[in-house]
DNA sequence: CTGTTAGCGCATTCAC
DNA sequence: GTGAATGCGCTAACAG
């Protein structure tokens, strides 16, 4: 069955007694203003009609979609949060935002995605860290259309008009400050290497942190992939003089060494004391609360938006930052109060 | 800046020495076939040039898009979850899945992503339990586009094709069976009024589980919002035989009843006992393991995508049921455990 | 202010 | 098998 066939402009044109230009300036404003009797005659024959714009004929008429592309490796816990706030501020700006899963970072879907969105003409991509690495997207992106990157860092500049951030390094690198601060002499980093760069970050800062808050400090990194965690638990905290920090790849992984620790009864922060990323609903609601991180949503979104349309609209670059680095924020919970 | 002219059919069929209509046979393959020689100039021409098919030109010469539209209330957890499974269901049938959130069952951004997605002329709309009710969705999806709902309980005919919905109230009305099985005297809902249907449909089975399970039951149903948990878990352990079973709306509410449970030293589940539901990551590392009840999102993503083709190729309804119910599917854990 | 006209890029008859 | 012609619905000059 094919569908069922649309009213256009010309049935709205016929009604209202104008040439069909007439309808089509009425219906976009913007342009040229027409008479108020004439717009009366085209709103009303419209909403009789019920007329709906035909997108791809607006779209392939003026070379423009007014759509922007977003894929993300998910779409839940921050990657979903992330993906509602883009739309967002799309909408703000006059866009839509189509929204794509690259399911977990797989190369393939990712690339047809991308393929996807460039053969709908989209205005503009935003993409968070691909995984399929600068030639691939060079080779697939080259076509012009402009490309934000979150969290995507040092990509070339002819692939990517640059990025938005999130400063994970830092933020790993404050938590061994915090936890030094409040005695702990043994640090762990717990990761995910399954999340790539994201960890990658995370675990920069986190060795960042060792070298510059001292570098006497007893320290590891571990996976939390098939990691069995209350065996770890125990041991860390029979090899190493209490209280032990463990920064944690994000509050998920907190809230499993939390659940442990809490099973084994391991006091926290007595014995242990963690810090989680994300400030999730979890780290929150959790007991004792995880002191977490917290990410400012809509300024990342705002930022990787206006980065697009600056390029959509000036030709020239106004001299930004091509890497933004958005800074994160300590919620300090029970996890780490002494 | 404009768009820079991305190549055509026109370059192509030019760089091969062959007319468009050739061009365009065969880069889409099924209709007429064509020689073994012109198919490899095609083919190698637009290789070369780097041609890339245009979404709304092939749209809108053939009147189909190959795109389903999705809306769904936000994009964490339980929804993102659901519209990840959906885009790889749409794939795997030749379609792709526009994802929109309309912020947590805010009708007006409903009202906006469904006249985008109608604009773009997609081929069917797979929608999760609209806020906007049954007059406004009629007046908007009249259009002929077929609709199907997720979650949606009772729709007229004539505005949706039929709904794929997860069996809540069933669920709900089980776990009062199982806490009643495990000595559960008094029971109580706490559910989340923010969620509207789905919360409407949680309670209702929780009312018919006490019919049938024991109308001797101390019963009670409160709200997640504004609710002092600490005080409620107190007052309720205070005035009612141990243990006391709770069906909370799902598993993050869970977690902050259990949380407070903790921290006031609660035994879980020698006083308290807690049914979530989803089986999230959380019922699964929280501690003590909360019982909850498992989606199955794959086959819930199958029956939508299908239900939605079926319209598209067959025109005959096959006589398959207006609204499928998926049974959720229980995993015990530590919180109804005696 | 309003109408005429010429595409936008592609799919699809229907001749050859 | 292949190509010329027509139209999808709309926008953007340009005339009037």
């Amino acid at each position: 069955m094919s569908k069922p066939k649309q009213v256009t402009i010309v049935e709205v044109a016929e009604a209202a007694g104008v040439s069909i230009a007439t309808v089509s300036n009425v219906l976009n404003r913007g342009g040229i203003r027409s008479s108020k009797e004439t717009i009366r005659k085209v709103e009303l024959a419209a909403e009789q009609l019920g007329y709906r714009r035909n997108t791809m004929a607006a779209g392939l008429s003026r070379n423009k979609t007014y759509e922007l592309g977003l894929i993300v490796p998910g779409l839940v816990h921050y990657y979903g949060k992330l993906a509602e706030h883009l739309q967002i501020e799309a909408h703000n700006a006059g866009y839509h935002l189509s929204v794509f899963s690259s399911g977990g970072f797989d190369p393939d879907i990712e690339r047809r995605n991308l393929e996807v969105l460039l053969q709908r003409r989209v205005d503009g991509l935003i993409c968070h860290g691909l995984a399929m690495g600068f030639e691939s997207t060079r080779s697939i992106v080259n076509s012009g259309t402009p490309l934000v990157l979150i969290n995507g860092w040092n990509w070339p500049e002819d692939i990517a008009l640059g990025a938005v951030n999130l400063g994970f390094a830092e933020a790993c690198k404050q938590s061994i400050k915090v936890l030094v601060e409040r005695g702990c002499r043994a640090l762990c980093y717990v990761g995910n290497k399954g999340s790539k760069v994201i960890d990658e970050q995370r675990r920069n800062g986190f060795t960042d942190g060792i070298l510059q808050y001292g570098t006497d400090l007893i320290h590891g990194i571990v996976d939390a992939k098939d990691l069995d965690i209350e065996a770890f638990l125990k041991s860390l905290l029979l090899r190493h003089p209490i209280p032990v920090g463990i920064v944690a790849f994000d509050d998920h992984v907190a809230l499993r060494l939390l659940s442990a620790a809490n099973k084994l009864q391991i006091n926290i922060p007595k014995q242990l004391r963690i810090v989680g990323i994300n400030n999730d609903y979890i780290a929150k609601h959790s007991f004792p609360g995880i002191s977490s991180w917290d990410i400012p949503y809509t300024y990342q979104a705002q930022m990787a938006i206006n980065k697009l349309l600056n390029k959509l609209s000036k030709k020239a670059e106004t001299g930004e930052d091509r890497e933004i680095e958005v800074p994160l924020t300590f919620i300090e919970r029970e996890t780490t109060k002494s």
